[in-house]
DNA sequence: ATCTATTTGCAAATTATTATCATTTGCATC
DNA sequence: GATGCAAATGATAATAATTTGCAAATAGAT
């Protein structure tokens, strides 16, 4: 028996999206795995859900490359890579990103800080061997 | 008499520009600077020598901000805030960006990290007051 | 002055994102 | 089940940022 709801069935779909992958993708990226799944969603219905989630604070942009906006579901602060090489976005688990610098930011500046961002760039482990 | 060389004129005019405003100008905004000293600078020229500056290394981008790329001509590592209420995009001279953190990233990632960037967004001072 | 390579302006093309609007969907009520 | 309503969605047009193509202008060398 299927037992979910089936209101918002796509919407649902997107959020559960980002919070499997780990590819911190964009939309284009989401709608083209959803397609599988789901034929006739449309590109402006996955706009849509990014957005709204992002307002509600269920997700957030990491970084936009190569013109692109790209999303994680991942509300926790932490650190990020981006391969110039590939244009892939992936977390740096390992690295801790300490709790201070937010305070820190916030007396130095005088500005009401919300979020912090550290963003590595460079060439990925795959990258770095193929573009000397 | 006029000193400097009449070559690249507009292209130096546009790495100045970016060089002495602390504004992290996107692409328009140093068109509109600069269309006061050269009335018939066109937008894809500075398009087209920001995208150069990146990538002899001499310009950074920033971030991009309400869909426009932002760009900095201080290419040492350091800390911006976005503020989201007024898209300002400023330093944080105040903190430090630990030398430490590109080698750690480095090593437990196994990627080649060539950039780091740490980034906070919130409200700025004047925006804070603003919006309660 | 002429030749050549580079730079630039202009306008069209491209790309990502947002807005519009008609249709569909889910759910409650009859 | 039929019906009504509000919200969600699909298709597409509109918008905005960036890029590209090409002819004209420019700078320096011959």
């Amino acid at each position: 028996m299927e037992a979910a709801t089936k209101q918002f069935r796509k919407r649902n779909a997107i959020l559960a999206c980002l919070q499997r992958t780990h590819n911190h993708p964009s939309a284009e990226m989401v709608y083209d795995m959803l397609r599988q799944e789901y034929p006739d969603i449309s590109l402006a219905t996955v706009y849509r859900n990014l957005a709204r989630f992002k307002s509600q604070g269920l997700v957030n942009s990491v970084a936009t490359v190569g013109g692109a906006e790209r999303f994680d579901a991942v509300m926790a602060p932490h650190v990020h890579f981006i391969c110039t090489g590939c244009d892939a976005v992936m977390d740096l688990p390992q690295m801790e990103l300490p709790q201070s610098l937010r305070a820190e930011a916030e007396r130095t500046s005088g500005c009401c800080v919300q979020d912090c961002r550290l963003t590595f760039t460079g060439l990925c482990e795959r990258c770095k061997t193929r573009n000397p």
